[in-house]
DNA sequence: CAAGCTACCGGAGTGGGCTCCGTTTCGCAA
DNA sequence: TTGCGAAACGGAGCCCACTCCGGTAGCTTG
C-alpha cells in the first residue's frame, strides 16, 4: 500500500482519507477545498495525493471495489454464466445507488481512462463474466468487454430515487439481451 | 420565435447566438463567460437568456437537432423498420461525433430533465422507430423509449478519435440487438 | 411629449476546481 | 551531529459556473 516515503506525506495521506470519509458520510459529499481544510492540510497537497475526484474516491471505495470484482468469480461457481453476468450487473447498479461515488468511478473508468488502475481489473472482469457465458453457449462472442464496461456507465445517469430501480433493472435486461446469443 | 418583449432583448439574444456559434466552430468550445464578453453583454444577460448550457447549445443546433428528428420518419418510408432504426442510431452518432454539442444535449436530455424541450421530441422519434418494428415484427414490444434514450447518451462518452467511430458501432449494434425480438 | 412602470441589463460576488512555485522539512550520508 | 538535496508542503492565483440586485432604458399610457 502507502508505505514507502516520507512519514509527512503518509501521514497526510491518512488524515485525508479519514477526512474525506467523514465528509462523504456526514453530508454524502463535500468540496475538495473542505476536505483538505477538514484534513487540515492544504489543497495542493490533497491534490498531489489524489490527482483527480476520482481518485480519491477511488481509495475510500477500495474495499468496496474489491468486493464487487471479487463477487464475479464466486457468482460463475454458483450460478450458470448468464445467471452470474446478470447477478454481477445488478450488483453494480446497487453500488452504484447505494455507495455514493461508486458508480461515479465505474462512469468516469469507462469514459476515457486508459491504464487507471480501477479500469483494468473491470474490463477483466467483465471479460470472465462473458468469456463464461460464450463457453457455455448462452451469449454471442466477440463482444468488447470495454463496450459492456461503457454501458454500464448509463446506470450513473439514472436517478435513485423516483423508480430508478426499476428502471436500472430495464435498462439492465436490454444490455443483457443485447449480449445474448440468437 | 423570439419576436416579442423588449427590442434590446431581441438584439442581445441575437448576439449571443451569433457569438456563440462564432465561438464554438472557431475553437470548438468556450467559457460562457467568454461568449458573453465576445457578444457583449453581461454575463448575466446570457444566463437571462440561456438559463442552462444546454438551452444554449440547443438554440444553436436547434436546425441540426429538427433535422435529426425529422429523418427518422423519412427512414421509416425508404427502409424496413430495422434499418431504419439502425440508421437513425447511426446518424445520431454521426451528429454527435461531428457537431459539437449535439450528443451532449442528448445526454443531458437521457439524463435528468423532464418537459424539456428536446426531450420529448427525441423520446418520440425514437418511440415511433421502435413501434415500427414492433409491428413488423423485428423488434419486441414494451420497450420504453426512454429507456433507449438512455442508452444512447453512451455515444456522448465515446472519444471521436482514435477509432472512436467504429466503437460507437459496435455499442449500437449492441443495442440494436438488445430490442430485436428473440 | 412626459413620465412612470417594468422588463431588462450588467457585473460584482461567491464558491469550486485545479495549477504553479517559493518554502519547508525529512532523512540520508559523511 | 551536521549539512544538504530531494520530496513534500501549502496556499495564492486563475478560470469557470452561477446568483443577485442596484441601475438603466424601452414601451405605454395619458
Amino acid at each position: 500500500m502507502s508505505t514507502s516515503g516520507r512519514s509527512d506525506a503518509r501521514t497526510n495521506h491518512e488524515r485525508l482519507l479519514v477526512a474525506a470519509r467523514q465528509a462523504f458520510t456526514d453530508s454524502g459529499g463535500a468540496s475538495l477545498t473542505a476536505i483538505a481544510k477538514r484534513a487540515g492540510v492544504g489543497i495542493g497537497t490533497l491534490y498531489r495525493h489524489f490527482p483527480t475526484r476520482e481518485s480519491l474516491i477511488v481509495a475510500l471505495y477500495r474495499h468496496d471495489i474489491q468486493e464487487l470484482i471479487d463477487l464475479a468469480p464466486a457468482l460463475l461457481t454458483s450460478h450458470p454464466p448468464l445467471a452470474a453476468l446478470r447477478g454481477w450487473f445488478d450488483e453494480v447498479a446497487r453500488y452504484g445507488q447505494l455507495k455514493y461515488g461508486v458508480a461515479e468511478i465505474i462512469h468516469a473508468a469507462a469514459g476515457g481512462g486508459l491504464d487507471d488502475e480501477y479500469y483494468t481489473p473491470f474490463v477483466h472482469t467483465i471479460a470472465q463474466l462473458l468469456d463464461a457465458g460464450v463457453a457455455d453457449g448462452s451469449l454471442k462472442p466477440g463482444v468488447d468487454p470495454e463496450d459492456v464496461l461503457l454501458q454500464l456507465g448509463v446506470l450513473w445517469r439514472i436517478n435513485p430515487d423516483n423508480g430508478g430501480q426499476a428502471r436500472a433493472a430495464r435498462v439492465l435486461d436490454l444490455i443483457v439481451d443485447g449480449l445474448l446469443r440468437r
